[in-house]
DNA sequence: ACAATGATAGTT
DNA sequence: ACTATCATTGTA
């Protein structure tokens, strides 16, 4: 409840006119700034909206991207545009969701690893609202929740016409405030802090890992 | 702790 | 062709 203006609240204001610029940046840059960013999907009689609330940064130069050994099979989506969607199914059942980033030519995404719906939680139970917050609470629940599956990988989520799934941008002033930990799952790259996630939210998948 | 489930990449 | 591995999750 503070009135005099605070240039580091102004600061974040540009986001909410669309400037998907930081996606084009460095791929940490981009799976923090892709924190509060909504995803829109379109279902028969409505459109959804959830905001990131965690995400993973994964690039060509390391071995824990499917990226590292170049532009072949399902990691050519990743060499694509930035704004471009890369989903792959793992484990035979589940799908996960991640936005090309950094430039055409260079193997770089972020995975969303989980997000809130947005809004009309307010009117159901305490112990409702947090069922609600766990649904998309995981790479995995994501995309089962919002019907996400191959045939999305390769479409521009920048595009907002006709599409079924897209992002946008930031709503509101404050910025998120953001933690980062070790990836999740993987057996190599795992010793880098490219997870981000935002504080306290009760929709992120998983706490920071106990022991360092 | 582990099973479910199938694409993928590496090895015969 | 065969096999191990997986950017996961639900159940025990």
């Amino acid at each position: 409840m503070t009135t005099r203006t605070d240039s580091s609240l102004l600061a974040s204001v540009p986001d909410k006119s669309g400037d998907w610029n930081f996606l084009k940046q460095d791929v940490l840059s981009a799976a923090k700034g892709l924190i509060g960013c909504r995803l829109a999907v379109r279902f028969a009689r409505k459109v959804i909206t959830a905001r990131i609330v965690e995400t993973e940064a994964y690039h060509q130069s390391e071995p824990g991207s499917h990226a590292y050994k170049g532009p072949k099979g399902r990691a050519a989506t990743m060499f694509e545009a930035p704004g471009t969607a890369y989903v792959y199914l793992i484990y035979g059942m589940y799908h996960c969701l991640n936005v090309v980033v950094c430039g055409e030519g260079t193997g770089a995404a972020v995975l969303v690893r989980a997000a809130e719906y947005e809004s009309e939680t307010s009117r159901f139970s305490d112990t409702d609202n947090r069922k609600l917050a766990k649904k998309l609470s995981g790479p995995g629940k994501l995309c089962r929740e919002l019907q996400i599956d191959r045939s999305h990988n390769g479409i521009d989520l920048l595009n907002v016409k006709n599409g079924r799934l897209w992002l946008k941008p930031r709503n509101g002033i404050n910025k998120p405030v953001i933690e980062s930990s070790e990836r999740i799952g993987l057996t190599l790259g795992g010793e880098l802090n490219w997870r981000f996630y935002e504080k306290d939210n009760a929709s992120v998948s998983r706490l920071p890992p106990r022991n360092r």
